[in-house]
RNA sequence: CGCGGGGUGGAGCAGUUGGCAGCUCGUCGGGCUCAUAACCCGAAGGUCGUAAGUUCGAGUCUUACCCCCGCAACCA
């Protein structure tokens, strides 16, 4: 079959707190994507990065008295480390303020407004006087008309009332506590109308394979009728306007943040000299994913397809949004604020990466949000990881008295088995159904340590060296391939046995190893 | 009437187009001894949120209601 063109794109986590479980529940996905895709050997760019932008780092940076690179430097890196421990195969992790980022997205940007899909707004907005600058709902402050509390003005804190035009109006500055004033403010807005038709003739054909949640949130923002929407904001932290008279304004971040995928596949074929537009352009036997969590379903699905249509230059779609429900913590919602759960980076500090992956995979919050908690996680630990998958290992690489793996005869019934759960696996996986193709592997170790108990390889062992042989043989063949079909979920451990049994590059296809390897076996896991 | 998701044995979940209610863990009993007290077999345990309806037949479709949980476009 010919080689395919995939992209699998990883939302780019915004740098302003640590990333919880649930984040990275969320991303997961894309891992998995991307492995598995790699092992069917295919053409895979994966690509994330830290969302480094926008005002919520600007506002803390003048809090702490810092510049907002720091603050999106020191997230940058704590993630970068992150990832890398949790394994995250990403071809490129890279950070919106890169001088490579910024000047590439001007450029996609100036494509827009030269192609009449950018125009500029005039409209009153509130002012500081003190200040000297414009202020977003957030930067005002007011008493809350409903409950009585001094809040902001995007949301009461309180009791969740959103202000409207006329109570913002009586807002403060939150900074000095002037009171506001309204000024004509200008702002260049995207005519996210203009792609209407478009965008709902494209999801049309490919939403079929998107989860429930993706399809309903994308065409009821479609059903309503895609609004014009402000791309510039008052910052001065950000990728500039490349439009005379926005010197002083920055864009908003989600449209600098979501041309990432495309820089950043752009930065990663230059280096390895492949032509970044075999991923992006239509025509290439290509497929694009986007993974994430709900909340970035429809930057995904409208607005980073509405950027890409405006740049008319063939672009090939988003295909497939993968689009995750939430992650709970204890049966609460994980809270940065509130500091509810517990950090990706404390999680993969105290366990083991592979089981991690493994528990966020096997339990993810697909269909419907999900709940985690340490029980949980220990449970799936020792019961699949050690006691099935891990226990199999043992018993067959470390069998007493064993030093080397016999040669013998592959039992053709578990043949069938390991070949139906390559098929079986990878089609749930295309099919976005992580969590079932975890169960499906784990099913396989299952009948293999049924296998060996009906064998009973230690009776064998003292009567009848050939079926002896034979039985630790196939279940060698059976590990050589969950090195393959679980490569997508826990590396480590595979990497491991691949070391063990001598057996090279992993593939998505059956495989055997030689026999007469000197077995040097240590435990894949620890029990918790 | 803002929108959406969900309520299935002790816990966590599957149940695709309606056809004898499944899985993992836990509990109880048995087997085995290769293996990190791991593995294998068996048992107990559910009127599938409530009520009504469609149907030969509903966890699965329809309607009403009761609970839980998210999200609502200048908050990434």
């Amino acid at each position: 079959m010919e080689k395919r063109n995939i992209i699998i794109g990883g939302a780019w986590p915004y740098a302003n707190s640590s990333l919880h479980l649930g984040h990275i529940a969320g991303l997961i996905s894309g891992d998995v994507l991307a492995r598995y895709y790699r092992l069917k050997g295919d053409n895979v760019m994966y690509v994330s990065g830290s969302d480094c932008h926008g005002t919520p780092i600007t506002e803390r940076a003048k809090k702490e008295g810092k510049e907002p690179s720091e603050i999106a430097d020191y997230y940058h890196e704590e993630f970068t480390k992150m990832f890398k421990d949790l394994n995250f195969s990403y071809d490129l992790y890279s950070k919106t303020a890169t001088d490579y980022h910024k000047e590439k997205v001007e450029e996609l940007f100036r494509k827009l407004y030269d192609n009449g899909y950018i125009y500029e707004k005039i409209e009153p907005q509130a002012y500081c006087e003190h200040c000297n600058k414009f202020l977003s709902d957030r930067e005002i402050k007011l008493t809350c008309p409903v409950c009585g509390e001094e809040t902001k003005g995007d949301q009461c804190d309180n009791c969740l009332h959103v202000p409207t035009g006329d109570e913002l109006k009586k807002g403060f500055c939150i900074e000095c506590g002037n009171k506001t004033v309204e000024r004509d403010n200008k702002n260049l807005y995207i005519k996210l109308s203009a792609f209407q038709k478009q965008i709902e003739d494209h999801t049309a054909k490919v939403n079929h394979e998107w989860r429930i949640n993706a399809q309903n949130e994308t065409n009821k923002y479609l059903k309503q009728g895609l609004l014009d929407r402000a791309v510039t904001r008052d910052l001065s932290w950000g990728v500039n306007v490349p439009v005379d008279g926005y010197e002083a304004k920055r864009l908003y971040v989600w449209i600098d943040a979501v041309l990432g995928y495309v820089t950043d596949t752009m930065k990663v074929c230059e280096e390895r000299g492949w032509n970044w537009e075999d991923f992006w352009k239509e025509g290439n036997n290509n497929k694009i994913y986007m993974c994430h969590g709900k909340d970035n379903i429809m930057f995904h699905s409208i607005i980073l397809n509405a950027l890409l249509l405006g740049q008319e230059e063939n672009y090939h779609l988003v295909d497939t949004i993968v689009s995750a429900e939430y992650l709970n913590f204890n049966d609460q919602k994980f809270s940065k604020s509130k500091g509810i759960g517990m950090t990706a980076t404390e999680a993969i500090e105290e366990y083991n990466s592979d089981s991690l992956r493994y528990h966020l995979i096997a339990n993810g919050p697909e269909k419907k949000d999900t709940n985690f908690t340490i029980e949980d996680f220990t449970n799936t630990h020792n019961s699949d990881i050690v006691n099935k998958f891990g226990n199999l290992v043992n018993r067959t690489l470390k069998f007493k008295g064993l030093e080397k793996l016999p040669a013998g005869k592959m039992d053709e019934n578990i043949k069938k088995e390991i070949i139906d759960t390559y098929n079986e696996v990878g089609s749930l996986i295309e099919k976005l159904e992580f969590r079932e193709a975890v169960r499906k592997v784990i099913e396989l170790v299952e009948k293999t340590n049924k296998y060996y108990d009906d064998k009973q390889p230690w009776v064998a062992r003292k009567e009848n060296e050939e079926e002896f042989n034979n039985i630790i043989y196939t279940c060698a063949v059976v590990i050589s391939n969950l090195s393959n079909l679980f490569e997508p979920i826990m590396p480590e451990a595979c990497s491991k046995i691949r070391k063990y049994l001598e057996l090279g590059d992993p593939s998505w296809e059956y495989i055997e190893p030689k026999s007469e390897i000197k077995l040097e076996v240590e435990a894949l896991f620890e029990r918790m």
